[in-house]
DNA sequence: CCTACCGATCGGTAGG
DNA sequence: CCTACCGATCGGTAGG
């Protein structure tokens, strides 16, 4: 079994687990993912995350030259723009308000369905001092923008939005969402009354499309 | 010299430190907060914490129990909820919406003024899981309920949109102006290129106040 | 509040 | 990839 409940959607760090060794590298980064979000970066140890793949703490460095690296690798695999990107760029619509509409409700159930995803951002932000974030949006970065652009160019927005200020705003938007959503839950506020992504959805694109 | 850079305003935890004891107390809440912010929970050291206000390891058992609670302290003065929903209340404005502008932007550049604030929220969310949360929103949250209740039924707002809502979308614009602004600096993507709180809240009163 | 120290755990390595 | 182990550092305590 090589199949897993949080498989990297990644192209940049997925591939077919056809060796044994690329399947236990495979299982080394799901193990490090679950610790990396449950617990941080360095509270999370070498020894739980070979335990998760039945291999001693010294093998794993077969794999990953230390702790660092294989923290880079997890955010390079899991870390959630790249969920957020492709999702965004993929979703469908005949109107730019309905492609942001379904992107962000794509987007959004994602984040909820894994709590780690937001876990892992955090992390790294934290921890590592978003020292990965860089090479994160090299690669992500242009495909993203080139769809803003064309998007933004098919909107009525405020003046004062650029493309990328609606890219920010865009995943601003859907983030805020999850994050409050999360951050009431915890704090055992009452689920119905809290606004959703629909709800966010609504008011963000109310406020920025002036076209309507 | 008891002042420093990054004084709690918190009511519950600052007060005159008049007896040494206090005042040492008070000197290793604010080394505390440095380290905590600067390096999580965890990477943390009681011994860097000691250091920071002088005196050895040992020594901050007098003061609090473990490294836990010290940093349920330090989350207690220096949370950024602490912050947002007194700033929330005392923002002037003759309207809603000039309120509600004027709130948005003494919190984003408190937040803004402060990098470690935001550190602190993620922090406790990773490494704690959450669990002093609870205990802050009972301190903080019946004000701002009470608070935004009022707001809210003076002003026309979508149907679906609950007081509790208000309160969500409100701190969660400003919170993703701020997150999503330190993000895409540690990217290295243009400053003027981005959306500010001025443009989220452009965006985000023009989505839910419907009665203009 | 300090000195001196404890057991535990950590990331990582040598050698096979 | 395992066995066996290293030095370092950690949170915390006893006794004064």
């Amino acid at each position: 079994m090589t199949q897993s409940t949080s498989q990297p959607l990644n192209q940049y760090t997925s591939f077919d687990a056809t060796t044994k060794g690329d399947r236990t590298r495979q299982a080394l980064l799901e193990a490090a993912y679950e610790q990396f979000i449950q617990r941080g970066f360095h509270a999370a140890s070498m020894r739980a995350i070979a335990d998760g793949v039945g291999i001693t703490p010294g093998g794993i460095y077969n794999h990953f030259a230390g702790k660092d690296e294989l923290f880079a690798a997890v955010v390079l695999a899991y870390h959630p723009l790249t969920r957020i990107f492709p999702q965004l760029i993929a979703a469908p619509g005949d109107t730019a308000e309905e492609r942001l509409r379904n992107a962000a409700q794509a987007i959004a159930t994602e984040l909820e369905s894994d709590e780690g995803l937001l876990n892992l951002f955090f992390a790294e932000m934290i921890e590592c001092q978003g020292k990965h974030l860089g090479t994160l949006s090299e690669v992500l970065m242009p495909k993203a923008l080139a769809f803003i652009t064309e998007l933004h160019a098919s909107v009525e927005t405020p003046p004062e939005i650029t493309p990328f200020g609606l890219l920010q705003t865009f995943v601003g938007t859907v983030l805020a969402t999850v994050f409050t959503r999360r951050f009431l839950a915890s704090t055992g506020a009452p689920l119905p009354a809290l606004a959703g992504i629909e709800e966010f959805m609504d008011i963000y694109l109310h406020g920025i499309l002036r076209g309507d």
